[in-house]
DNA sequence: ACGTCAAGAAATGTGCACATTCTGTTGGAG
DNA sequence: CTCCAACAGAATGTGCACATTTCTTGACGT
């Protein structure tokens, strides 16, 4: 018996919403694909409730669809819904970008400096797992440096959405970003204050990253619960903010 | 034949959100106002787990914050949190005014126009409550005009969680934008296609509104929950005097 | 043979009761 | 008189059982 859920364990939310949203990150869920409560609830291990308020908080987010009556199924996204994203990640993206060039602090430059000699190291030892993070944390970071926590958290969710498309689309190539060059040359440029080039130089970074994905549909397959959740259990997953009044 | 309201509607779930939200929004819901679960049910007239549901959306949403085993609660929105979102909308709303000067339709140009008109004609009836609506829809106007529906929904959050300051700090005031001027003097250059103009008095304009904001602070003052929520239903109330023990 | 309808089964949605935790109060000791 | 601690009351969190709806399977009629 793997472990049995305990009194007041806010873990086991946690634990059911990132086991989830693990499998669709790792390609395991394909569109279409239908998460019935009862199987989930049997190959987590939990109870049912637990994995409905994790599937209705998934929805919300917007990971999931549901139907009413019907249930919860995997999106299938299509390429519009993709360029859109990418297209207000451009807005944001280049604001940051400018804002960042115009004026960043000692330690800004550095966590930049450091980001970017991480990327080249995977690189170098063909870490493609770690690479994979360390592509979407940048633009997170881009974003930290700002020190606008709201701006963090909107980007994240935008990278999130970024990453699922990939992730269901082309669960194989684990590239997240198109290279690590396209950092390096916008760290670069932001460091030096070149605004419009590192504004320039990103855009362009998205709009590859929208075209390496736009003729890959999505393949719809069906899917075995038991086999889509085999070997993800209950590592508990980033905890959203929850601020204090 | 048309088939009659069950019990099991899902329009319940909206209602009861929205009745939160509504007192959220006129402002009769003070920072730190505690919302107990069975008062609002017997207020509202509902069953708890529907006032569960609606709070743990409105947490999730980030209108309420929320504490394990000790319930959810108004958040009180600091004026740096505040900056922050205008900072988020400021780099959004730039590129869109930026993006719309450089292209648009005529069926845009109409809408704008006609938008400017109606606020136009509002202020002259000194109909502020109108006004208060058409102000912020300007905003969201410019993102549908863009065409992108990931903006336009992103952009509606952040607009919502202004306003909420607004509500949440000064309810009786209802100026939600500074003035029409603005807006119509951002519309005459997007329209006549100077893209640094009209972004310059977009920034101008959500600067402005901050420091409208920035020398108003919250106060925190015990709320009623029955009086909050007075004239405030999903449903039509039923007559006051039934209840149970 | 094909389309239609009906009955059984399974899944979703909902209310209820109970366990756990927190808060406010009261009593007693220092 | 003040502070600490135990207790009572209420609120939150959770599992369970039931109602409702939908999907599947099978049979019947045209």
């Amino acid at each position: 018996m793997p472990r049995k859920p305990r009194k007041g364990d806010v873990a086991a939310d946690e634990a059911v919403y990132g086991a989830i949203r693990r499998a669709m990150h790792m390609g395991r869920l394909s569109p279409g694909t239908k998460l019935q409560e009862p199987a989930l609830a049997r190959v987590l291990g939990v109870s049912r409730e637990r994995v409905r308020k994790a599937l209705h908080r998934l929805v919300h987010e917007g990971w999931l669809t549901a139907i009413p009556n019907r249930g919860t199924f995997v999106p299938s996204l299509t390429v519009e819904e993709m360029r859109e994203i990418y297209d207000v990640r451009s807005m944001l993206e280049g604001a940051i970008v400018r804002r960042l060039s115009e004026s960043h602090s000692a330690v800004a430059a550095r966590r930049l400096k450091a980001h970017v000699a991480e990327e080249k190291a995977a690189t170098r030892r063909a870490d493609r797992g770690r690479l994979f993070e360390l592509s979407g944390e940048f633009h997170v970071l881009l974003a930290e440096l700002c020190g606008n926590d709201e701006l963090t958290r909107l980007l994240r969710g935008l990278l999130i959405r970024s990453t699922m498309h990939f992730s269901i689309a082309a669960p194989q190539q684990f590239t997240n970003c198109a290279g690590p060059h396209d950092h390096g040359d916008i760290a670069e440029a932001i460091l030096s204050g070149r605004a419009d080039r590192a504004a320039k130089l990103m855009l362009g970074h998205l709009t590859g990253l929208v075209d390496l994905q736009a003729g890959r549909p999505a393949r719809n397959q069906p899917v075995d619960l038991q086999v889509a959740f085999r070997g993800i259990d209950g590592q508990p997953a980033q905890s959203t903010g929850s601020r204090r009044p």
